[in-house]
RNA sequence: GGCCCCAUCGUCUAGUGGUUAGGACAUCAGGUUUUCAUCCUGGAAACGGGGGUUCGACUCCCCCUGGGGUCGCCA
């Protein structure tokens, strides 16, 4: 069987989104499971909408996403170049080859005419179509006007008779009536060439065996299997992918923040996580698995699996599938990750840091919720006494005084400041004390960090804290009880 | 508007003529736990509508409705 070729052709308008993150992701998928090739091409054969660094930006984001590729602009490979932009010498042979052979013409048709027969189709409710007025030139006519440095275009010449089908992957036989096609450019007149014709030309002489793309090219795919069987060539399998719109069916647009790879990434997400995410975005694995990694994707990964409907970009999910992937991490994994974190926060404080990546490990969904929860080891929050009061625990202020009080006398002797003395002396006295462990310890917590929640409880958190800095909450808290009696 | 495409819980989806319509997220209730989180148990929650075909339709066909795409010298 012939060897698969895939590839990501993006246009370097601006940053990776998440749509185009499903589509590259697929392709790389689908090649890597038949030990294929990806490649990166750029399709920058728009000026005007150049952006400067977005072809940068694009193989960073790609890279951060794991999908490496195996050709590309700053890779390399047998097909090079890589930037259409650098391959327009070929464009315009096979334009020329195609207009000797009958498959398209000049035109020489002003914007101006263009524009008047745009509206008049407008004003009769019917598509634009082009009229072919320059396809009625006569050879002479046509030399004449090249002599005559005439602006032109050229056009792909369309059947007017028949249908054109094709077999897409996902969407199955697609069928339309050549007369609803529409001649349309493909050497614009600055001699560069529009998607339709680069695109053909690129993934037929880079023997791209399987095109993936987005589903907005679905109407449009017949136009690109005419070029095909016009040059001769074996069209490639193409397999669209539907849309991915946000919550209340709104499109998805590079604009939106939340829609860039990158941005989520800077937002606490794991990359795997969210190409884990993306993945099932439209594709399903036909087993209950929603866990994967990026190999177990290109193990598992098949056209069969893929969904035609549209999909809302759920972060409710993403941020459950990123907490998955979080708690897979080993401890020193996740440590690693929040190191940057703790360096920000922990300016006066040295604390065992480790310890608490340990508390903070099923407590994660993303990294940057981290902050919000572990500032209270740094500084002791302001907090009310009404914070000592939680009818669950059956805790109220008066008895949150004494419970402090013993708490404080007990600590204050151990000279062995570890999780199980504290733990065994704690327990003892409530004990002693014939409470419930929540009557002492939520006070106790309380005291230690002022907050109503934390991860970890109150004899973690006196671990961590220290037995200096653990007295001396405690002692504050004794004090703010003492006044409002 | 023409053409093309799509349609199962709020969301992602399984389902290919006979199922108590399954799973996951979210949600609700309960349990474990010194709070929270984790973990465990359970609940509520869907086949857009109308016609056919068939002994039998979520599944097949048609129409309607709703949604999306496309109609550029953009991709």
């Amino acid at each position: 069987m012939q060897k698969i070729r895939t590839r990501f052709a993006p246009s370097p308008t601006g940053y990776l989104h998440i749509g185009g993150l499903r589509t590259a992701l697929y392709s790389y998928l689908l090649a890597k499971k038949h030990q294929g090739v990806f490649v990166l091409r750029i399709e920058d054969t728009d000026t005007n909408r150049y952006v400067s660094d977005a072809e940068q930006a694009m193989m960073r984001a790609l890279k951060r996403a794991g999908l490496q590729y195996d050709e590309g602009p700053d890779v390399g490979g047998p097909y090079k170049p890589y930037i259409q932009t650098q391959r327009l010498a070929l464009y315009q042979k096979y334009a020329l080859e195609l207009i000797h052979t009958g498959g398209a013409y000049y035109c020489f048709c002003s914007k101006e005419r263009l524009e008047t027969l745009r509206q008049q189709a407008e004003g009769d409710h019917l598509p634009f179509h082009y009229d072919g007025h320059c396809k009625q030139l006569s050879e002479k006519e046509t030399k004449e006007k090249l002599q005559q440095k005439l602006p032109y275009v050229i056009r792909q010449k369309i059947p007017a008779e028949g249908t054109t089908n094709f077999k897409d992957a996902v969407y199955g036989t697609i069928t339309v009536h050549n007369r609803e096609l529409d001649e349309g450019v493909l050497i614009k007149s600055d001699g560069i060439p529009t998607y339709n014709f680069a695109n053909v030309i690129d993934d037929h002489t880079m023997e791209i065996t399987h095109v993936l793309r987005g589903c907005e090219f679905l109407s449009s795919t017949p136009k690109f299997i005419l070029l095909y069987k016009a040059f001769g060539w074996q069209p490639p399998v193409f397999a669209h992918l539907p849309v991915i719109i946000k919550d209340g069916g709104k499109k998805l647009s590079k604009r939106e923040k939340d829609a860039a790879f990158e941005e989520l990434l800077d937002q606490g997400f794991l990359p795997e996580a969210i190409i884990n995410y993306v993945a099932l975005l439209g594709w399903n694995p036909k087993t209950e698995q929603e866990i994967f990694t990026l190999k177990e994707l290109e193990e598992q990964f098949d056209l069969k699996g893929l969904n035609k409907a549209a999909a809302i970009f759920d972060k409710n999910k993403l941020l459950w599938v990123n907490s998955q992937h979080i708690q897979r991490l080993s401890l020193d994994e996740f440590h690693t990750h929040l190191a940057p974190y703790y360096e920000k926060i922990f300016q006066k404080t040295k604390l065992n840091v480790k310890k608490i990546s340990e508390l903070l490990h099923t407590r994660t969904k993303v990294f940057t919720e981290v902050p919000e929860q572990i500032t209270f080891f740094e500084a002791l929050p302001a907090y009310d006494t009404e914070l000592f009061v939680n009818k669950k625990m059956k805790t109220d202020t008066l008895l949150a005084l004494t419970a402090l009080t013993r708490v404080f006398e007990a600590f204050e002797e151990l000279t062995d400041w570890q999780e199980d003395t504290l733990r065994s002396t704690a327990l003892k006295l409530i004990a002693s004390m014939q409470l419930k462990n929540g009557q002492v310890l939520w006070p106790l917590r309380a005291a230690l960090s002022g907050r109503q929640f934390t991860p970890g409880g109150a004899i973690e958190i006196a671990v961590i804290l220290g037995k200096q800095e653990s007295l001396a909450r405690i002692a504050k808290a004794v004090e703010k009880l003492q006044k409002i009696r």
